[in-house]
DNA sequence: TAAGATTTCATACTTTAGTATGAGTAGTTT
DNA sequence: AAACTACTCATACTAAAGTATGAAATCTTA
């Protein structure tokens, strides 16, 4: 946000200096006006691009962030969460127990959990809910 | 695209416009001169806009459209994508065989075949591959 | 410190998912 | 017509997922 105040706070005092030295040539006719059209045009443009830029991207990742408020509400735990992402990446009980360090019946319990938390019979269910509650990022 | 290719004419000739004017206001000095550096301040930032809107619309549209192509290469049938579809939804095999008034050993038949297709070892990982491969809608 | 939540694990069980095989029907193409 | 593809279904099996219950260790909080 800083970096954003910086540089347009640049392109105004840029601004400014061009509408003045318009006036100079103006007066003494040795600058060419078009070369101060140009200037103009071409920092307008890139001030159109990047505040259009600064929108699209707001919708976009609030389109992908993550609702953490909600997880909470679920009552899901760290772990939970942890094991609710693992099973969106398609992984089996087993193959998340050993990316965790944990034995199979310890993700079973918290795969029971999970589903029940998020109100899911299956966990295929479950990633359909996370997805549509945005509680993780896709 | 039409669309496209007459606006951005239409922003052209008003520009040249606006150029001709700046040299008979030079020479007249009736015009101000702000009024023609504001005008084409005003076009390009337009124009800044409007190209940059066009390129991030087209990779928003195309994270989101179904990849049509990708589906026959993978030699997936229109039954085995509705299928597909239908387990992104979450649904068991005998929910979706009552869904789509079939058997449910037709539809283990079908996931079978599926998960050959995407090359997935369990309905979870081949969510993920038919959203990494853009060929669900999510 | 006591109460509560989290994480861990096990055992036994039921249910669902997935594989393998074979086979019948309908529609399409050669 | 024969070959091919897609869709359907069944049976029998193995593997994975999910439930229920109990329990122990750790960590946080009142």
């Amino acid at each position: 946000m800083k970096k954003t105040v910086f540089i347009f706070g640049a392109l105004v005092l840029a601004l400014l200096t061009l509408f003045k030295l318009s006036k100079y040539s103006f007066v003494s006719g040795n600058t060419s006006i078009e070369f101060i059209l140009a200037a103009i045009a071409i920092i307008f443009f890139v001030i159109g691009v990047m505040i259009n830029r600064k929108v699209l991207h707001k919708n976009k990742t609030s389109g992908k962030e993550i609702d953490h408020k909600k997880i909470k509400q679920l009552g899901l735990s760290k772990r939970e969460y942890e094991v609710l992402c693992e099973i969106a990446l398609g992984l089996s009980n087993k193959e998340i127990a050993d990316k965790l360090f944990v034995s199979e019946s310890t993700i079973k319990t918290h795969v029971s959990n999970i589903l029940v938390k998020l109100d899911a019979k299956r966990r295929t269910q479950a990633i359909q809910i996370a997805k549509e509650l945005k509680i993780i990022p896709f």
